[in-house]
DNA sequence: CCGTTTCCTTGACGACTGTCAAGACTTTCT
DNA sequence: AGAAAGTCTTGACAGTCGTCAAGGAAACGG
């Protein structure tokens, strides 16, 4: 009745299986790719029987928006803690590098979905729009950082977010690649590479700030 | 036979369909992607017929990691004419970025195709030898670029080859999407960023060379 | 010239795909 | 309790896929 009590209008609880039903998708669509990850395969993988993609979403495309959307949505403040908890400059690139390690082992079926699916937006119209947004929403988060670690450090950023973004992107892809091949020391490669670069997306120092 | 006329082996025109079948491939991959591709739609865009990939491929993955090293094979000497051509650190990096821009406007489906073939490395072991030795031939490439720029600077790199190429390759990949999404100035931008990008890749002067 | 080898087409196979409709089961409301 | 709305399963459909075998066409050697 949608009075006070407000208890659980049934469009709650739509999307509460929406989300049900998106979330087990990703774990298949992790494991398998955008391809190669049927409906039935993504039902399987749930408690759900595969017809019941249609009732809750349109179309497969349907979902898989649904799903990457709703990945973005929890993986877009991973590094909030980061910003906030630091003091230095110093200790903020040493959390950041870790956390982006972190991130690789914990959360690489995700992220390897991730870009598989901007890959495919480079062929399929249809997926731009929100594979566009998302990047947006990454770069914001790794611009929070950068933009950060310049304060603390008492210096100016000297590049664009769009292309801070992209350099880190570009080493974060690359370990990951590196990492699923079970490549040694990936790992700590990356931490290495991000200590040195984080410094050069700086600029001079402030003539206030004499170093 | 084989006299010394040596006028041409049947494994001689064996290789040579192949190539010929893998170029048209080529082209029918990089306008619908590794997934979507199929034999049939491959065979339809060429002089031939669905059944005659069998013939000269033992399986669909043989044809598509035989393209993939054929295209890398055409790719990799890109920049070489840059390279030999610079006179000066700055021409140098004006040549080089002019030359990715027109990479991504010439060649936008094979480097599409390229990036979607590295993703489904990450799910699909099989690609993966493939995609590291391409990989690998790519950073040699790019390092061939800044080691030049070094040289011509008369600065030492400071940057480890596979760190450059990851933050080269991340600008990059940013823009063929840009650009495939018809977004303005993505072209120009690219050029900017390399310029900005490159001096940082090397370190202070060398000693016997004062600025 | 004929026979053999190489090359290529055609057609079919089983499996898998996204989609959807018919109906059963469950919940909710009156 | 009975009706109505919502939820989910089952089964089937029209396609497409990779693969392969049978056989025709062409090139080649004698």
């Amino acid at each position: 009745m949608t009075t006070a009590t407000a208890r659980r209008t049934p469009a709650d609880k739509h999307d509460e299986r929406r989300r049900a039903l998106a979330d087990s998708a990703l774990r298949t669509l992790g494991e398998l790719g955008y391809a190669r990850a049927s409906l039935r395969e993504i039902a399987n993988n749930s408690e759900f029987s595969h017809g019941v993609v249609h009732y809750y979403f349109h179309d497969k495309l349907d979902l898989i928006v649904y799903c990457v959307r709703q990945y973005k949505a929890t993986c877009v403040h991973r590094y909030d803690g980061v910003v906030a908890e630091a003091s230095t400059a110093d200790g903020l690139v040493a959390a950041f590098a870790d956390k982006l390690v972190e991130t690789i082992v914990d959360e690489a079926p995700m992220h390897r979905l991730w870009y598989d699916l901007r890959s495919q937006s480079m062929f399929e119209e249809s997926l731009r729009e929100a594979v566009l947004q998302i990047d947006q929403t990454l770069e914001d988060m790794v611009w929070r950082v950068v933009a950060t670690y310049a304060e603390l450090a008492g210096r100016p950023a000297a590049m664009t977010p769009h292309v801070a973004y992209g350099l880190l992107d570009g080493l974060f892809q690359q370990a990951l690649l590196g990492h699923l091949c079970a490549r040694e020391g990936v790992l700590d490669d990356l931490r290495a590479q991000v200590h040195r670069l984080m410094p050069v997306l700086l600029g001079a120092p402030a003539l206030s700030d004499p170093g």
